[in-house]
RNA sequence: GGUCCCGUAGCUCAGCUGGAUAGAGCAACUGCCUUCUAAGCAGUAGGUCAUUGGUUCGAAUCCAAUCGGGAUCACCA
């Protein structure tokens, strides 16, 4: 042999050769023409010969330029699916006993209901965690809700002033809309106020600043920050409906957490982490007692941890429990799930941590995602064009269903597996058009988009499962093809192209999980799995399964048609959709 | 103004640790159901990968600048 390339696998790049050319794998020869002194054609042929001879599963080779296609053949591939096909958990590494990484995502705040922004940030980080899992990891789900404020204090004023002892009950209203219509109110009452506080000849900013209701709101967060029992109650009483609100968003999402955490018992944490700071000289103190670090050599603002009157700012309460969490979990990383407009304060945050002496500082990750539009624009919570996340879900599921009852292949379903079904489908639509989008690229939500059932979507790959299932069990009800499941694979010779492309395929699942647990992108897997149902359409168009007249090619093709199935199922609830067996 | 992110077909998105003629879906047009689910398959058409320069045998991909869009720089969270 010429080449020594095996000593230096970083000159090997191997890729897929583009369809047009046969082939697997392709190496590209490049790299070795300096090293070989011959021409590319040359070199390439070089390769093909010794991996010919020295490596059996490789069968055969061809040069195209500057490029060596390498075949695996077709004996290697099937023992491969054989083995996938009998690990009902190929693909999945089973989770470890080690340190924990906590994922932290969701976290809304309880003066409004959950909307379409806060439902990328969940879909994406239940999915993450997912995929984590998937990968062997021992993942902690948690949640921290804002749950105090003076925005919680405006729905609280709001509500006291003109709600008329409006409770969930009596309105039939779900509370987290029912607080969210209060904060609204709060915000109309308070424009009106300042606008005719303008109009009477006084200034914009201090109408804004001096409103009676702004100093009501001002007043009753002192009394909260006090413990007024008045305003406690009603403060636990409010807060009460909008987590019942949000536990039923949840459950019908379908998502959840291991813990979850409340500011208003952590937002007094950090207090010591700012002594802490000022006795190492990370902090310093202003002469009005404030108290700031100085990120300026690190290209960074000054950054204020504590306010002057001796309360916690935002960060120091992050700082706080950043460290609890620590303490808490022992955690081996952090994942915090939150939009891209806080990529600066994570960046901050993390600094601090580090400069204050927290190795483990370096194993806090900002999964940071952008944000989502609609087609009228952005999303402006207070010009209420928000979509919110409930309506949202009628939508989609009142969608699925008026397209599925149009095809009529429903009618042997009871009604509550149909009610199952349009849920089923119609946020398989919706998590899959949010989630195959790169996290870090901002999205437009396109409503008539997002239900779409045709081409790249979510039904599309569902209605392939269903597909799958309901061939699988017409040969399980035959007497010949019944136990196809023992078939073995590893035995047969050849297959032909598209049982070759769809066994491939397949295979990819393992590596495809890998890689999206490693960029935290479930997007990696929605476009894995949208390749895959295509695949198997194309399979599925070309060849017969069950009527096919030779056994054995029967057998082999259930088999093959069973592992997709399989796979697609894995992969759909790897982004928290199901797969259902018939539609 | 400083910092950060983004710019690929009419639209929505893949591809980005450099490799062959840049891919899907939607929308438009054309075929294919007596046969395992047509929520399907096949085809036609659609591109100056924002622009300019640089690095390289080779750039959508890396670097710089410019233009365009967005975010952020609070004693808010």
């Amino acid at each position: 042999m010429l080449l020594n390339f095996e000593s230096d696998e970083s000159l090997l790049t191997d890729t897929q050769p583009r369809k047009e050319f046969d082939g697997d794998y392709t190496i590209v020869v490049f790299p070795f023409v300096r090293q070989s002194k011959k021409s590319p054609e040359e070199t390439g042929r070089l390769i093909g010969e010794y991996l010919i001879k020295h490596a059996s599963f490789i069968s055969n080779y061809n040069v195209i330029k500057g490029f060596l296609n390498i075949t695996v053949s077709d004996e290697q591939w099937l023992k491969r699916i054989a083995v996938a096909f009998a690990d009902s958990e190929y693909g999945f590494t089973k989770a470890d006993k080690s340190k924990p990484v906590i994922v932290e995502y969701a976290s809304p705040n309880t003066n409004k209901p959950i909307h379409l922004g806060h439902l990328r940030n969940i879909l994406l980080g239940y999915s993450v965690s997912l995929l984590l899992k998937a990968t062997g990891r021992n993942v902690k789900r948690v949640s921290i809700i804002n749950d105090r404020g003076v925005h919680i204090c405006k729905s609280m004023l709001a509500w006291k002033k003109f709600g008329n002892d409006e409770t969930p009950q009596s309105s039939g209203m779900k509370g987290d809309h029912l607080v969210g219509k209060y904060y609204v109110e709060f915000d109309k009452q308070y424009k009106q106020q300042v606008s005719e506080m303008i109009s009477a000849g006084i200034e914009k900013d201090k109408a804004e600043k001096n409103a009676p209701l702004m100093q009501e709101v001002r007043q009753m967060l002192i009394e909260w920050e006090q413990g007024n029992e008045e305003v406690t109650a009603l403060w636990k009483k409010m807060n009460g409906w909008v987590y019942e609100g949000f536990d039923v968003t949840y459950n019908r999402l379908g998502v959840d957490f291991d813990k979850t955490y409340y500011e208003s018992e952590t937002y007094l944490l950090g207090k010591k982490i700012v002594e802490e700071g000022l006795s190492k000289g990370v902090f310093y103190k202003k002469a009005d007692n404030s108290v700031w670090v100085d990120l300026t050599n690190d290209g960074l603002d000054e950054k204020i941890v504590q306010r002057s009157d001796g309360t916690s700012v935002y960060i120091t309460q992050d700082l706080g429990t950043a460290v609890l969490r620590h303490d808490e979990f022992d955690f081996d990383s952090k994942i915090y799930v939150v939009g891209n407009e806080q990529d600066y304060h994570f960046k901050v945050l993390f600094l601090i941590l580090k400069k204050l002496g927290y190795e483990w500082a370096e194993k806090l990750y900002h999964l940071s995602y952008a944000m989502v539009d609609l087609p009228s624009g952005k999303m402006k919570s207070r010009e209420g064009t928000v979509v919110d996340a409930d309506d949202l879900m009628d939508e989609v599921t009142a969608a699925a269903a008026e397209e599925t009852s149009k095809l009529g292949k429903v009618e042997e379903f009871s009604s509550d597996e149909l009610k199952q079904l349009y849920e089923t489908l119609g946020f398989g639509a919706l998590k899959y058009f949010i989630l195959k989008v790169d996290p870090e690229k901002r999205m437009l939500f396109n409503p008539a988009e997002s239900v779409e059932i045709h081409g790249n979507t979510g039904p599309y790959i569902q209605y392939v499962h269903a597909r799958i299932c309901s061939v699988l069990k017409r040969a399980s009800q035959m007497e010949q093809l019944s136990n196809y499941k023992n078939t073995a694979i590893e035995s047969l010779v050849s297959m032909n192209e598209k049982e070759r492309e769809l066994a491939i395929n397949i295979l990819r699942f393992k590596e495809t999980v890998e890689t999206a647990a490693e960029k935290f992108s479930p997007a990696i897997v929605a476009n894995y799995v949208y390749e895959l149902a295509k695949n198997f359409n194309q399979f599925y168009h070309d060849n017969s399964i069950i009527s096919e007249g030779e056994l054995e090619t029967s057998q082999f093709r259930l088999c093959l048609a069973d592992a997709c199935a399989m796979t697609i199922k894995k992969s759909l609830n790897l982004l928290g959709i199901k797969a259902p067996e018939r539609m």
